[in-house]
DNA sequence: GCGATTTACGGAAGGGTTTCCATCATTTTC
DNA sequence: GAAAATGATGGAAACCCTTCCGTAAATCGC
């Protein structure tokens, strides 16, 4: 509010706001000159443009972001929004995301979602006129109500382990998935495979409770509703360890009824399904198989066998094809599915186990 | 902040490009006066206020976040440059920082950083003039020269696990914690106590050592090189599980030698540490003693006896700071150090084990 | 050698806000 | 009832850039 004097005149240089107003007066040109100089239009000689180059430097200019940005109506950013909750899964992903976003010199501004209600706040931020050059929703059913305003803003939107017909999305074959990991426990000679799954409210996990019920159909075995566990009083969709030790011991209260090979929709729900095991006095894999999803980087340390995404590559795919939309709006909407791949590791009982 | 969204109606207008004036001409009104409305200056009537909400509604007007910074000289905007190699520390920070963030109604624009020199190119994107009014670095030394930039900009900078006495600072007392730690083991009886650590590069890895150091001296026990291993072909600053398996490999290799407890300097290394005496047919924490640092999720999961950083609460604080600074940049430089306190879980061997 | 192109350049206009200042209408004060 | 204070308002200026248009000089074609 009072700001007088700088207290140091030490530093008469400061970073005070050099503008091209003031490298043109410098230098004797005009600032169009300024401007084409530094956006490397063809038509500058080479003198003048060394010129400015130079006062430019000597002046230690510094374009203003915001003014470009206004000018050029273009905000060299895209933003993510995506669930926090679905932690080691998203984070790869995202991983892949900022790579190729900052390979491009664009900015990534983040929305992290810990309650679902959050959405559509974000959305609405994302949405300010001009904010954003595109948005990627991660791993979340994006409500109707907040799909259709974004369809109306016309602006690049991509889905990210997520499907809707009205935009691009990359997304992983989770039925498919679910499928081969079922159907692997079933060769290996289980006659009951039960599954922990996560909250129906996400789509991918409905997918793999579908995947897995044609497997046991295909191999007739009957599906009945008792072989699923949902962890009850779980954050958020239940993709996470708590939630799969809840299932697992919901299993365990089974007694002998209890299936002996298991497919968890994710691999941190695997992890806490293996805590619960373990406390009730069951080994994996001697006791009981279990196959995961995702191929987090704990899969490996604990062993387990599970449908690997390629993440790092979805991320990446995602910034592309939506680089690829702003470019050309009209282009036609594509959705990408990967194929998970089976990972066999000890946790499911397939390997001999000469280690230890 | 007052964005006026109206539910789809077919609205005349489409997401064309409304501006103050369009609403000024429509309600009679200058210019200067919608501006006041839509900021909640207080010197509006109350019927020229509600005309004006009405047509910006009507209109589906949304302010041009970018031309309102250049007016406003604010970026509202805060950057973190965090490296997406500490993972799992850095997540949990990440949203606290993204709540405080999102709370206060900025934009977080996130750059990871993979490789450490990176973070030059990063610093100096983050730097452009206007574009952020904020910049957190999160558990990374910074190198000298963009520290001295830093500086020449006068731009509020914070540093998150990591300290430089000329910038606000958030940490964890390192030493300290890794002394409990390895008193913690001492005092279990054990009187060889190995330590797995990180790259020396990394400031926590560091002080770390210094604490595991005293502490054995303190307690009469003789520091030897050799009680210390550092995963060689590791990504990065050895933050990792790879790192934690290979180091504890080489321990292994000392046969009858090897200590029987170990202090790691991240629970991520000691799971890796945990692979490597499982491999090797050892115990924990029958055989070997082990505790970690950080408190990941994971460490519950793996009944690690850790050091918990709170982790959330650091990056609410690092930006609530920030903030701070922003509205008075001649604050004193203040640094705030959490003590990590001692979570005894199984895997140090204290608890009596009646669960499995 | 002279009109027709081409090329380099200056600077106004535009991008969409906020803020400040002047103006005018109301109230208040004595 | 006049002077002064107060309050609401309009709109120019500022924020800092890019882009477009017009001009002047240089180059070309024959």
């Amino acid at each position: 509010m009072c700001s007088f004097g700088s207290p140091s005149k030490k530093s008469e240089v400061m970073a005070k706001k050099v503008t091209i107003y003031d490298i043109a007066r410098e230098a004797g040109v005009g600032i169009g000159t300024i401007s084409r100089v530094l956006n490397d239009h063809p038509s500058v000689t080479p003198e003048t443009r060394k010129k400015v180059i130079d006062v430019a430097k000597r002046l230690n200019y510094q374009p203003h972001t915001y003014a470009q940005r206004l000018a050029r109506r273009q905000s060299e950013t895209i933003s993510a929004v995506i669930p926090f909750f679905t932690n080691y899964f998203f984070i790869e992903v995202l991983r892949g995301v900022q790579d190729k976003i900052s390979e491009l010199g664009y900015d990534l501004v983040l929305y992290g979602v810990e309650r679902p209600d959050q959405v559509e706040g974000y959305a609405a931020r994302a949405l300010q006129r001009g904010k954003v050059d595109g948005i990627l929703f991660f791993s979340m059913k994006v409500p109707d109500k907040v799909l259709a305003r974004l369809k109306e803003t016309n602006l690049p939107i991509g889905l990210v382990d997520a499907v809707s017909p009205e935009f691009d999305s990359i997304s992983v074959a989770n039925a498919e998935g679910a499928y081969a990991a079922t159907t692997h426990l079933i060769e290996l000679g289980h006659r009951s495979v039960g599954m922990i799954n996560a909250q129906s409210v996400s789509a991918p996990a409905l997918e793999r409770l579908q995947g897995y019920r044609r497997a046991l159909e295909r191999h007739g075995m009957p599906f009945t509703d008792e072989l699923v566990k949902i962890g009850k009083n779980s954050r958020q969709d239940g993709f996470n360890r708590d939630a799969g030790y809840e299932a697992m011991m919901e299993f365990v209260k089974l007694g002998s009824e209890m299936p002996k090979a298991f497919f968890a929709s994710s691999d941190i729900q695997a992890m806490g399904a293996i805590s619960a095991l373990t406390e009730s006095g069951f080994r994996v894999p001697e006791d009981v198989a279990l196959v995961g999803f995702d191929d987090i980087e704990l899969a490996r340390h604990m062993r387990l066998t599970t449908m690997r995404q390629p993440m790092f590559q979805m991320g990446v795919l995602a910034i592309e094809r939506l680089v690829a939309r702003m470019s050309n709006p009209d282009m036609e909407i594509l959705h990408t599915t990967f194929s998970p791949t089976l990972i066999v590791r000890e946790s499911c009982g397939a390997l001999t186990r000469n280690q230890n």
